[in-house]
DNA sequence: CGAATCGTTGATTCAACTCAACGCGAGTGG
DNA sequence: CCACTCGCGTTGAGTTGAATCAACGATTCG
């Protein structure tokens, strides 16, 4: 099930030259990195709170989410991830996983050995560099969800979901930013902002009756970029898309 | 102004290795990072948003916050910092800082030359596996903060950023978690937890009403570990303290 | 066709916010 | 030394955004 020089991972390392081009040397490791490509069905667990984490996984189609519970049986996503993301880079370095990992659609993943990570890391600084910008990078949206979820209102929070799902999308190249699915259940979207579903449903019905978005069956089409983007208060900085498709959020 | 092996940054090579040892030349590479000692007044701005972040922070005495602005004038803080700290390894492959950095009390820190740092970590694979996971660890603290801002009501929420506290500070092996020092007026706890400050206050004395915890002045003890724990909803897996003090809460 | 899941809507409740007033201690300046 | 201000904490009264409870549609699937 190993493979060596696979085309599956040429994404990997396209997505990693982003911030800053790997070098020839880089790009080759990460290419022949042995990996094994596994199909999730959506709940899927791929990490459980507690494990000891073993692979680092790059989600190749589909969508994955992290999540929390806490005490009174609530749950609380934390990111989503969509194609082209290497998830678990958060998981790296640390003994015991804090959080579970789920398939949230059918979804596809190639999963490398930690150690070959780390192990290439630190043999390509240039790669080193692109791995830890990632993770980075995860935690600036950590940031923006704490920022999110404590100081705006359901209606601003939620568009500013939509705006930083759409804007990932486009810079990972998967579309542009105008119309794209969206397969989470309100229940899932209120977990996601801290919400409850009921609360949703009304959000976005808002949103859709203000002209903001359109709405068909599990996808969101941005109706109005400019104003979804005003009702949101986003700004695309904590992405840090340098080197990626355009900014102009 | 810079120093060659000052003692200033011996704790900050004790921290490194909590995870896991730093080899010898690894300590030596770190005790001799040139270094410049700063001191700041409560409120001063360490970074800006927007800026371009040159040095990385290890704080040596007083407290830090981390924050950001929304649209509508709101403050959200997003971490905040005590001594022993090693902040603004968040921004030290970004180019561009998406948060604001701000002394909180009266804090002396050393800074040191973001690329010395990047170069050390890759000449020194002990160290730069020790700097990328102290940077997972602060990841792994706001994917906390999203899920106890929101899922958690104040009065777990505020329990919950008490324990925290007290357990970062004993494993930094300042003090017992009994009594601390909060120096944080209700405004700011407002700002850390989604809430406002009156509510903080209110809050607040509940804590103190039921036993959990006393106050006078700005400094909190912690009046029953078990309950505020239990109120808490809190675990402290997520701090990764392996080879820290005590685990037991 | 029935079962299950998810979305929608209305009625009601409640946790947290807002507004407002007042207390209090630490400066500060006349 | 007092009067003044200023920032912060405290408390009450009233409001509101989101939660809860409950019912009912719509869609999918075996």
């Amino acid at each position: 099930m190993a493979h060596s020089g696979s085309i599956v991972l040429t994404p990997l390392a396209e997505r990693l030259g982003r911030g800053a081009p790997l070098d020839a040397m880089a790009v080759a490791a990460v290419m022949s990195m042995p990996h094994v490509v596994r199909n999730f069905e959506p709940g899927q667990y791929l990490l459980r709170e507690g494990d000891r984490p073993q692979f680092c996984t790059f989600v190749l189609s589909g969508f994955t989410f992290r999540h929390k519970f806490v005490g009174d049986g609530g749950r609380q996503i934390v990111s989503i991830h969509i194609p082209g993301d290497f998830i678990d880079l958060q998981n790296v370095l640390l003994d015991e996983s804090d959080h579970n990992i789920q398939a949230l659609t059918v979804a596809a993943v190639a999963q490398i050995d930690i150690d070959v990570v780390v192990d290439l890391a630190f043999a390509h600084p240039s790669l080193g560099r692109a791995l830890w910008r990632e993770s980075l990078i995860e935690a600036s949206i950590f940031r923006e969800w704490v920022a999110n979820i404590g100081r705006r209102d359901a209606r601003s929070r939620t568009a500013h979901l939509l705006c930083e799902l759409a804007m990932r999308r486009e810079a990972a190249g998967l579309g542009a930013r105008a119309t794209f699915e969206l397969p989470m259940t309100q229940e899932q979207l209120g977990d996601a902002l801290g919400l409850t579903a009921v609360h949703i449903n009304r959000t976005l019905k808002t949103l859709h009756d203000e002209g903001l978005i359109a709405r068909s069956k599990r996808s969101v089409s941005v109706a109005d970029w400019g104003k979804l983007r005003d009702a949101a208060d986003f700004t695309s900085g904590y992405l840090h898309l340098r080197g990626s498709a355009n900014l102009n959020a």
